[in-house]
RNA sequence: GCCGAUGUAGCUCAGGGGUAGAGCGUUUCCUUGGUAAGGAAGAGGUCACGGGUUCAAAUCCCGUCAUUGGCUCCA
């Protein structure tokens, strides 16, 4: 009995099979089909080669290219085949990692005095065709650390080395497939000829261990698949996303544009794209209102003694816009980098009671800061943007609620707009960089215990981010994915022990003594830009019927109906509705495609029939025609409309 | 900031050592029309900018700037 083993599966059936049976094997035992498609195995926890004998009872998932893990394994032999190729045509190269990512995988390599450019990236793509065609199987082989790191001396690959340096004895192994050997923890599917699809997306360089002082790297991208079908639909999908490019969208619908002169990173709002703005600070303004805030206005420069104070300057002073200087006087000023230090003076403007908090200044400040020119990014990333700031001043006792005040404001406005896919990021400190931060431990554990508690309390799921958080306190950060993937962060919330600290923030308590608030800094949008950018990508420009620039049309059929189209106009003008009139010499055909082009709602064609009638014929954006009606009748199924969309 | 790519008309793009092309847009004229492109004519470009090579550069080389895919950074 003891040379057996029993395996169970995922349905919860059991199946004995000698020890040391593959989990292979097992999938051969079921059925050949699923043995030809599995590609990696979870046994109990742990995802390994499906060629490992199971040599103990067992839990065991086959997992195919159905499962992430099966997909990540997959993605991870094809990192190796990458370099397999690369060594055949570039002798010499030295491997840094190559990781499977959420989309393919990619290889840090260093080409030493080699030269590689983008045009090489096809003979690459046959090479590892070539080579998958082989069907080499890929061999785990458990290593001594000695002989791991003279193998990688012989090579000269001082990458690896470095890598073994961390290593453990005992716990190295190596993969083989072909002629290639690679310091490698696993797991690999059976052999390269899974692999029938190969496209190398990119070259970018990327610091050796993530560290910029070190040397760059060359990273190549690519993906892989089992079919080469899948492949083209991948592509297909990533030109689909493009077609989504807030960048792109906004040029074509007129929302926003840059001009060298201006500079870069400084995003000029046009007309519509204003109009969209607008609403949104509206749209937030009126909730906040109802929230018990209050708005504040202060100024785009402030003295560099304020900070110094906040802590800023020394943090971010060489690496920001610097300080404007006075003609006559010598005063230095800063571009305000964020509101939080003038809201510090406006609280600071007379004393205050207990009685008074929390007190809510909400700011939708303009802040320019000095991004990196590579970090620059259409409308996400920008040396000039608004935030839709607040702070809230509270005691100890408030924080909790206030909080959570904060983040049903936050659900709201993602309600709102359809943000419906969003992570709730915790950010807490860098465990390792304590140096980082300012503030003392039992503050920072206090805030970083809070918001966590709130969070669950609110019943959101959060994941925690080591080193997220900001310099002066932890944060609530929202993510949403752009068009093609990239994670970026909307609203935050971040509670703040050390401002307060630093300006010396009171209040008077019951208790008739000086007390210090707590701050708390949010803004639900994060920046107006980022958020519309966003906003766009989601909804590919066609906007609520509440947030358009242009909610209507009126296409007034000829010339003959245009006395009748304005006196429409100025109508619905006078109800609220925003729009344009078409009153170009141009046929119905026309006008109603270019109005369907521009993503505009609602389209109202007036000629002879409505002009005699006083209807409106409406035609909807992507539903076409819905017939004739009085314009009293669309004024009100206009608001309905946007009244359902508002909840 | 670093590695790679790109920069031609307002927009999308073709071309490419012998001083520039298309479609859309725009202007004018004809047309006065019924649910996704009516017709004709015209205007519009120091081919990002600055150097170099050459008899000749938009084209080749170097630099700068901007955009862009990544890396690093993100108050």
């Amino acid at each position: 009995m003891s040379d057996l083993v029993t395996i169970t599966l995922p349905d919860g059936s059991q199946r004995k099979y000698e020890k040391g049976v593959t989990a292979l094997e097992v999938a051969q035992s079921i059925s050949e089909g699923l043995a030809r498609n599995v590609l990696a195995a979870r046994v109990g926890e742990e995802v390994r080669d499906a060629s490992r004998p199971i040599i103990e009872d067992s839990k065991l998932q086959l997992l195919t290219w159905n499962d992430q893990d099966g997909k990540s394994t997959f993605w991870h032999s094809s990192a190796h085949l990458l370099a397999e190729a690369l060594e055949a045509l570039y002798p010499g190269v030295k491997l840094g990692i190559g990781p499977a990512i959420e989309n393919g995988f990619y290889y840090d390599v260093d080409f030493g005095d080699q030269e590689f450019d983008s045009e090489n990236l096809q003979l690459l793509e046959e090479k590892m065709l070539a080579l998958a065609k082989e069907k080499n199987d890929y061999l785990r082989k458990e290593i001594i650390k000695d002989d791991a790191l003279e193998y990688y001396k012989k090579k000269g690959d001082e990458y690896k080395l470095e890598l073994l340096q961390d290593l453990e004895d005992g716990n190295i192994t190596f993969y083989t497939q072909g002629g290639f050997t690679d310091l490698c923890r696993g797991p690999h599917i059976p052999h390269t000829g899974f692999i029938k699809a190969v496209k190398v997306l990119n070259v970018a360089g990327a610091y050796w261990r993530g560290d910029e002082n070190r040397k760059q790297l060359t990273r190549l991208y690519g993906i892989t698949f089992p079919k080469q079908k899948e492949l083209k639909e991948y592509l297909e999908l990533l030109e689909q996303a493009k077609q989504r490019d807030h960048r792109k969208i906004g040029k074509e619908l007129e929302l926003f544009t840059f001009s060298e002169k201006v500079g870069k990173g400084l995003p000029l709002w046009l007309p519509k794209g204003a109009v969209l703005k607008e609403r949104l600070e509206n749209f937030l303004k009126k909730e906040q209102l109802k929230a018990g805030y209050e708005q504040v206005v202060s100024p785009h420069i402030g003295g560099k003694e304020l900070y110094v104070t906040s802590g800023h300057y020394a943090k971010y002073g060489e690496d920001s816009f610097q300080p404007i200087k006075t003609p006559a006087e010598d005063e230095e000023f800063l571009l305000k980098p964020m509101n939080c230090p003038h809201h510090c003076e406006i609280y600071k403007a007379k004393p205050r009671s207990y009685k008074e908090l929390p007190i809510r200044y909400a700011e939708f400040g303009t802040v320019y800061r000095y991004e990196q020119s590579g970090e620059l990014h259409g409308l996400t990333r920008v040396r000039g943007f608004t935030q839709d700031d607040a702070h809230i001043f509270c005691r100890q006792d408030q924080v909790k609620a206030e909080f959570a005040k904060v983040i049903d404001l936050v659900m709201h406005v993602f309600r709102a707009l359809g943000f419906s896919s969003f992570t709730a990021q915790v950010s807490l400190r860098d465990p390792d960089n304590p140096e980082k931060y300012i503030g003392n431990d039992a503050d920072w554990e206090r805030a970083e215990r809070e918001i966590q508690e709130v969070a669950d309390e609110k019943g959101l799921e959060t994941v925690i981010e080591l080193g997220e958080a900001a310099f002066y306190g932890p944060k609530l950060d929202f993510m949403v994915k752009d068009a093609i993937g990239r994670k970026w962060q909307l609203g935050t919330i971040q509670v703040d022990y050390s401002l307060p600290e630093r300006f010396e923030l009171e209040y008077i308590g019951s208790d008739s003594k000086k007390h210090r608030p707590v701050m708390i800094h949010r803004a639900p949008f994060g920046s107006l830009e980022r958020f519309t950018a966003i906003l766009i990508e989601n909804c590919a420009g066609e906007f609520p019927l509440w947030l358009a620039p242009e909610q209507i049309a009126i296409l007034p059929i000829s010339e003959k109906y245009h006395d009748y189209a304005k006196q429409l106009f100025i109508t619905l003008q006078e109800n609220d509705i925003r729009g344009s009139m078409d009153e170009r010499d141009e046929k119905i055909g026309k006008k109603i495609r270019d109005a369907e082009v521009k993503k505009i709602p609602f389209m109202l064609i007036v000629g002879e029939k409505e002009a005699e009638s006083g209807q409106v014929s409406v035609r909807q954006h992507g539903s076409g025609d819905l017939g004739s009606m009085e314009t009293s009748q669309f004024i009100s199924f206009f608001a309905d409309k946007v009244s359902e969309e508002m909840g």
